[in-house]
Order: structure tokens, then C-alpha cells, then sequence
DNA sequence: GTTTGACTTCGAGTGCGCTCTAAGGCGCAA
DNA sequence: TTGCGCCTTAGAGCGCACTCGAAGTCAAAC
């Protein structure tokens, strides 16, 4: 039923390394075990992969992620506490975004400089 | 007439270390001196970090700045390069702005879904 | 004249997020 | 029954980009 290490490494993007660790450190919670002991992922299991990666991706440390993922598992009275995390967390995405948009103009404009002096 | 490496790291937002740094690297070629040996940085000095600094915040490995580095250092031949080389991180820039666009939607969506949860 | 403080060098240390290693278990195929 | 392949654990190691420490120089202040 469930799927292994190896599938849920594949599905999420994360290497079976990465997903052991990540148990380890709390961020994923005690994943079930089939008869030998293995790691069976769910697909719950594999969408909370799926948001962990959305926070990493955006720049959250870990420490952080491990934060969230405690109030997660103490369930629906800390909604509050995980909207305004997650709202403190999306301006600062808000701002990275707009800090790359203002690098990518730099770029624009260095690139366009280097085409003007190959084309003279 | 030039500055203090303070004045410097004030300027540029990077600390002294890490000019010294920069400088031990390559990424920023023999800073002038001035009588006792302290660096004494220009203004065109503090473009160029200036602009490392827009290389660094979108993510560029310091080994590919040194590279770019070297060649700024070869001179006006080495335009074309140095364009090809931008372009291919500009497009690593455009990736990660559509990545964060993306997180920041999922983001806004599971604080909509806090929000609603707590509205009922 | 000595103390302060900003600078110098070089090499070592740090923090983060993995990433890998070693040693071992289990189930199946030849 | 021996090997293969995938899994397990705990702990060590790594790569990156700094960041800091120690030891020393020098100019100005007291």
C-alpha cells in the first residue's frame, strides 16, 4: 500500500538520504514501517514533503521548518500560531522576489552594455 | 582619497572580513594601499562589489564570479564571454523568480485556508 | 612613552544542509 | 547457500561562504 523509500524519494525530489534525515530531525513524523522494518510513505507523508519543499525552496531554515512541523502536530489549536509564521515568512518571500527582479534589471542592462560594444 | 576598508564595508554592505576575503579569492584584483599598507578602495572599486554583490544575491557560486572576475581582469576581448556567461545566469535568475512566484502561491493559499478555519 | 584602535596577514573555525560510510538485516534467485 | 539488492541505524564527513582569532604594525591621543 504504501510506497518505499526509493518511490517516495522519486515522487518528492528529495534523495532517500535526505528523507531519513529529515525524519530525524523531526521535520517528518515517525513515517510507517511495513513487516521488515521499512519505511512505508503515504501520500499525506508525500504532500507534507511536497510543502516542506515549498518552504525550503523559499529560503526557510530548517530550524524554522522544524517549528512548523511541531505546531503541526499539535493540531488545529495552533492554526493561528502557523498563519502568522507562514505570513511572517511570505513577506520575506515577497522580498527576495523583489530583490531578484531588481538584480535581473542589473543583469538586463550589463548584458545589453556587452551587445552594444560587440555590435560597434 | 580612497576609502577606509570601513568606509568600504559600510558602502557595500559587506563586512571587512569578507572584502579581505573577496580579495584573497580574485573576485576583487590588488586594491590600492595607501602609505602604511591599508587598502584603499575607489569608487569603481565599490561598483564592482556593487555589482558581485547582485551575482551573490541571485545565487551565483562564488567559483563562477572568480571566473567572471578573471575575464573582466582579461579585458574588452573577453565581451562576448562574459555576455554568454550572464545570459546562462540570467536564465537561472528567471527560474528562481517563477519558482517563488510559485511557493508564494502556495503559500498565500494555506494561509487563506488558516484563515478560513479560524473565521468559522 | 605608552596606550588605543584601526589596520595587516594567514590559517583555523563555524554553521548550514545535507551526504555518505560502515556494519548489519531481510527476502528472493540461481 | 551464497550472493544480490534494498533496506536499516548511528555517526562521520563534506562543500560552501564566510567568519573569526592570533599575532603583529603603525599613527595619533593622552
Amino acid at each position: 500500500m504504501g510506497m518505499t523509500i526509493q518511490e517516495a524519494s522519486r515522487k518528492s525530489g528529495l534523495s532517500a538520504h535526505t528523507l531519513r534525515y529529515y525524519e530525524r530531525i523531526g521535520l517528518i513524523h515517525a513515517v510507517d514501517r511495513n513487516m521488515n522494518g521499512h519505511r512505508s510513505y503515504t501520500e499525506p507523508d508525500l504532500s507534507w514533503l511536497d510543502f516542506l519543499t515549498r518552504l525550503r525552496s523559499t529560503g526557510m531554515p530548517i530550524a524554522d521548518m522544524c517549528r512548523y512541523a511541531e505546531l503541526r502536530r499539535q493540531g488545529p489549536e495552533t492554526f493561528a500560531t502557523r498563519r502568522r509564521l507562514l505570513e511572517v515568512h511570505r513577506e520575506r518571500v515577497r522580498a527576495q522576489i523583489s530583490q531578484l527582479t531588481g538584480d535581473l534589471e542589473v543583469l538586463d542592462h550589463k548584458i545589453d552594455f556587452y551587445n552594444a560594444q560587440e555590435n560597434e
